[in-house]
DNA sequence: AAGCATTTTGCAACAAAGTTGCATTCAGTG
DNA sequence: CACTGAATGCAACTTTGTTGCAAAATGCTT
């Protein structure tokens, strides 16, 4: 049986290296969003070069996504499963940044409500992200 | 009769001087978002520092506040009136990033949906982000 | 209006983040 | 297994953000 981050990575149309299979593994093991100073201290043994070329890839590809924050971080994430497959973003959900661990969550129970934006605006893309208190630091 | 750059500093208890009313100024003539390579291209004749600083402490303030974007500039907007005389933020708004131009405007009409967090969760500040066309680039 | 304490600014030096060109190495093909 | 194009690592560089300290400006007091 092939790895998942193999098949991502063909389904993308990627040459499989360890490179990226690495830091695709360390998405996938991920529960939270990543910066990319996270990748760089799970992956060492690669060039910053590397990762910021690797970050590119999979974000032009539509494997990764960012997410925006408040402070100056971007932050990353795998996208669904069939965002990925269908290469199709359906990342509608709401992003929690906890303000205690600094960690970034997917809600993905909670749907983005529709909002009507004013006559000549045209929209892509829509992301909201809740500032606070999570689940983990709040016990 | 007293120019509102000084007022506002006055009533953030901010002593005036003439970087933070330039800054104010450029902040209070803008219709978008600023990033501070902006601010820097409008206020060449301060140190970079300087502009660091001053936004800084404008944002402690209350006076601008931070709209999170999906690339990785921060951009900064002057506060609703309201927002600088109560001291309360009230920056429910949904913010617009256009693809094309980079601008990025309030649209103060558009309220945020509320939204209901998982249990366990509290929220402090919400954001919503759109992007897409604005209605300027479309015309 | 002048002196004084405190804050703010600018400079310099530094640290961190991100980019680019190029030679070497590696993945995928026949 | 060899060959080709893509990916990597290295070096050098640019941009962005931070810190300490001396000089200058603010606003308060007299």
């Amino acid at each position: 049986m092939e790895k998942q981050s193999d098949l991502i990575l063909k389904n993308s149309a990627l040459s499989v290296t360890s490179s990226r299979k690495k830091i695709l593994e360390i998405f996938l093991a991920a529960d939270t969003a990543l910066a990319h100073q996270d990748i760089e201290r799970f992956a060492v043994q690669y060039d910053r070069v590397t990762i910021y070329r690797t970050l590119q890839t999979f974000l032009e590809k539509g494997i990764i996504h960012t997410i925006p924050t408040t402070d100056n971080t971007i932050k990353y994430a795998v996208c669904s499963e069939a965002c990925i497959t269908t290469g199709h973003h359906h990342d509608n959900h709401v992003h929690f940044l906890c303000d205690l661990c600094g960690r970034t969550v997917c809600l993905d129970d909670i749907t983005i409500p529709t909002v009507v934006l004013p006559e000549g605006y045209s929209m892509k893309e829509i992301n909201m992200v809740v500032n606070g208190i999570c689940k983990t630091c709040k016990e």
